[in-house]
RNA sequence: GGAGACUUGUCCGAGUGGUUGAAGGAGCACGCCUGGAAAGUGUGUAUACGGGAAACUGUAUCGAGGGUUCGAAUCCCUCAGUCUCCGCCA
């Protein structure tokens, strides 16, 4: 959520900066400052009406002790008279702060200067390539017959159980999944973020917290019994650790990592995009947040930029990494890094990561405060990245390592998988 | 699932209708004392929003939300959570 007084300081800038996220409602903007000035003459009017009810009544306890009824009763009859307008006043004032909240709260994050301009994926822009192109045996196929051919995950027996798009990962394919949660948790806390493992499934708050509600409930399962929503990513309750929460500027960085399953319901889409793993309701992903001053936020991320960049390099696969352009960022993103695996089978870049500062707009929303030296309080940056996404990974392995004599593992995974070659 | 007790500031803890944003203590910060430290002692110690150049000031907040009242931490209702006992399950 954008911060009001920003808003009402720099009204040209913010529209500036949403055109360049493609943002259309630009008259939302003014919406919002008018209706912030209402709410404040508002707030102005009701605060001295309350301010002179309480001081009655004040009068009233005094007059009581000192038994003077009558002129209590009198003082009474006055503050009545008051509590019409106060009502009505209230009404407004709440009426008042619910649009506002409605209305600033559809405004999208505003990017960073250094987002490139452009509307679709076709315009992000490729910052660098890295890993090799594998030069494949003449057998080479896409991941979801290799799948087959060394029975990794019964696609149709998760059918049978659920439905499409939840995996039943088997033997060799269930060890790798374990091999690689484990090989990223490790990787992440040996650089000093701290492991959580936090619920699957969250309440209403926590789900508005990071965004997900109000306007994107479709995407997540909902247990109506119980109002709790299955998290789409670990971000959700991760980040929601801190809310409410004022830190000590000795605390941070705060590094936080988690391994959770994560649920999307996400319809559309059809074709190879959605064949094999490469788009499936349930997913493992292991996720990078922190919440740092905001003057140290855009090292932070190069850091994590860095971070994902080895952790791909030490899989050994051949990886872009993008800079999203403004109308292909996320709603709540400032600067987005898109991490791509090429999947040589199938001849397309995979995503399987996404690095984004966020700044203050996720903070402002969950009110995570840093109180500096002086005292004062402010809000801090939040950032994520997946570090990683297990799906898409396993594709790139797959069809990247196949040989002839089967999937030739990177050497940072045999002690993890325990073998060198699934065959 | 049944019965009961409870939820106050960083922490402990008082407070059952009237200047209570909240006694007292601990902790913390700064000062005095000391060669230095401890002890002692003094002062300060929530957050948000609004007004003001500032000093300061108004409003709200005692688990959350609603209600009664001129006035609620205190009374009523709903919800959430914690603890104890019973039942059930692992």
């Amino acid at each position: 959520m954008l911060q009001i007084n920003y808003i009402r300081q720099h009204a040209d800038l913010v529209k500036t900066k949403l055109s360049k996220k493609h943002f259309a409602d630009l008259g939302l903007v003014d919406q919002v400052i008018a209706l912030d000035e209402q709410l404040r003459k508002l707030k102005n009017e009701t605060e001295s009406l309350q301010s002179a009810v309480n001081a009655a009544s004040k009068e009233i306890g005094v007059l009581m002790a000192k038994k003077e009824l009558e002129a209590a009763e009198a003082k009474k009859l006055e503050v009545a008279q008051h509590k019409t307008s106060l009502q009505q006043l209230n009404q407004q004032l709440a009426d008042t702060e619910k649009r506002l909240l409605d209305d600033i709260i559809k405004l999208p994050n505003l990017p960073n200067d250094d987002v490139p301009d452009g509307k679709t994926p076709a315009e992000n822009v490729v910052v660098r390539t890295g890993g090799e192109m594998p030069t494949l045996y003449d057998g080479a196929t896409p991941h979801w017959d290799l799948i087959k051919k060394y029975d990794l995950v019964d696609f149709e027996t998760g059918v049978k159980l659920t439905g499409s798009g939840f995996p039943l990962y088997k033997g060799k394919g269930a060890k790798l999944q374990r091999a690689l949660i484990q090989y990223f948790l490790d990787f992440n806390t040996t650089a000093g973020y701290t492991e959580y493992l936090p619920p699957l499934m969250v309440n209403e708050a926590t789900a508005y917290g990071t965004g997900q509600l109000p306007d994107k409930e479709g995407q997540m399962y909902h247990v109506t019994e119980d109002k709790f929503y299955l998290i789409p990513t670990a971000e959700v309750p991760v980040t929601n650790i801190y809310r409410d929460e004022i830190v000590k500027e000795t605390d941070l960085p705060i590094k936080m990592t988690a391994y959770t399953p994560c649920f999307r319901r996400e319809a559309g889409s059809f074709g190879s995009d959605v064949r094999g793993l490469n788009r499936v309701h349930q997913f493992d992903k292991i996720e990078i947040v922190q919440l740092v001053h905001p003057e140290t936020s855009y090292s932070t991320l190069d850091e994590m930029v860095a971070h994902v960049e080895k952790l791909l390099q030490s899989l050994e696969l051949p990886y872009r990494i993008l800079r999203l352009c403004g109308g292909d960022m996320s709603f709540a993103s400032a600067i987005t890094y898109d991490f791509e695996v090429f999947s040589a089978a199938q001849q397309k870049w995979l995503e399987v990561s996404s690095v984004s500062n966020f700044e203050a707009f996720q903070t402002n929303r969950m009110k995570i405060r840093l109180k500096d030296a002086s005292g004062k309080t402010q809000l801090l940056h939040s950032l994520n990245g997946s570090s990683l996404a297990l799906p898409r990974i396993v594709a790139g392995l797959l069809e990247n390592k196949q040989t002839a004599e089967g999937i030739v593992l990177p050497k940072v995974l045999h002690s993890y998988f325990g073998a060198a070659i699934i065959m």
